[in-house]
DNA sequence: ACGGAACCGTACCGTACGGTACTCTATGCA
DNA sequence: TGCATAGAGTACCGTACGGTACGGTTCCGT
């Protein structure tokens, strides 16, 4: 899967006229302030100042409209993937409390909490792609990225481990913890849990202790007990 | 919050009549069968074989009967607190791998996925309470006898950790990782995903690696770096 | 200046759903 | 036996939404 990364970049991504694109994020306007019940097409259509007919000429079905406002905005969200790759041991920990805080910011965001609300109360029907789409312009995008950090940090020495399938789980378990769930239901993350860095450092420094070489700049140490 | 432990338990589990909990029973099949489309008073009055009219007797609104279901589901599910403590460190963390195995069977159960799904899907509407009642009698139910499970193991010294918080955190994370949200939106895990007992135990391993103390007996080991 | 395409605004249609009212049957009680 | 209550089944109402059709306007190419 990871072969056809650019075809995918090219095919999955129709660029939109910038008309489709002002529709699109009006729509993702909508949606965060009035949830699904307030996206429908007379809503956006009048929100966008455009008829229903050419929503209709523009994006095809009200679904396919979804989609499209899925991958508009996972489009807008791709991350930058930092060219180089880090350097030492230090700057390796440091490019992964980045991404945990990123992920963090990314899941807490209102867009992003809203499409996984739609995708998740839509997954039930049978003929519905939401749920596919943000796993795949989403979540993947996210594990695409770790998995490159973590690959990057397993053959400098810096992380021991041999299933990059579960490290990344345990990263990202981490990380996340049952935060993400908790705000799809509609709790409001408290105090403590809004310091995004801080609860990224803490559990990046867990993860080292789990995956982590003893020594900073690389050489496993042997310590690690991850493989049976 | 767990002062009023033995209130909620009473206070908030309305019992319903053996014909309600029938009609409840219904609509929890109705809704795993067919999503939310599906979940229609009038399907539900068809399937459970009465009357429109006697669903809105005694359960009053529509959304009061989605909360009825989730109370009736949450009483059903309602694990038991086994009442004993762990005896020793190697019975300790079995406990812990039945509370990580059972968490993951709840979890990917198909009643709990489609009251996740629809508390989810309604948690934009501001006048719902759906998702607020999940959370309390879904997560925080979890969350208190994994909490109790902790503390004892911090008494008799299997564990250490100073922010119990953050330690549920850890294990919750470790334990679930992102599996629960992919399969909200749809994703059927995959073969290795499905043995939960064997990833409980790895993902209990993971958590003794953070939080256990080195000796299996007891008495604090010194090594752990959790606080600061 | 003329013709046509794009498109906005609105009206319209069919359908589906939440909620209510009404009729008819059965069961319990005096 | 007569009566009352509960409840099933159904018809009904208002509303809201997805989708389509139509008139009017703007803009572009010729």
């Amino acid at each position: 899967m990871s072969d056809a990364l650019v075809q995918d970049r090219v095919s999955d991504a129709p660029d939109y006229t910038p008309r489709q694109s002002a529709v699109l994020e009006e729509a993702l306007r909508l949606l965060v302030e009035g949830g699904d019940r307030a996206l429908t097409t007379a809503a956006i259509a009048r929100a966008a100042n455009c008829s229903k007919e050419s929503l209709y000429k523009w994006f095809g079905d009200r679904d396919d409209l979804l989609a499209a406002m899925v991958s508009w905005q996972a489009a807008k969200v791709r991350v930058r993937t930092s060219s180089d790759m880090p350097a030492d041991g230090a700057d390796f920990r440091q490019r992964l409390e980045e991404f945990a805080s990123d992920l963090l910011t990314v899941l807490s965001g209102d867009v992003s909490l809203a499409l996984n609300r739609l995708a998740i109360g839509q997954a039930s029907r049978d003929d519905s792609r939401l749920g596919a789409l943000v796993l795949k312009r989403g979540r993947d995008a996210i594990r695409q990225r770790a998995s490159a950090l973590l690959r990057s940090g397993l053959d400098r020495g810096h992380l021991e481990f041999t299933d990059i399938e579960r490290a990344y789980r345990a990263l990202y378990g981490l990380v996340v913890g049952d935060l993400h769930v908790r705000m799809l239901l509609g709790d409001e993350p408290t105090g403590a849990d809004r310091d995004f860095r801080r609860h990224a450092q803490r559990a990046i420094a867990q993860f080292f202790r789990l995956y982590g070489t003893a020594d900073p700049d690389g050489k496993p140490s042997g310590k690690n007990h991850n493989q049976h």
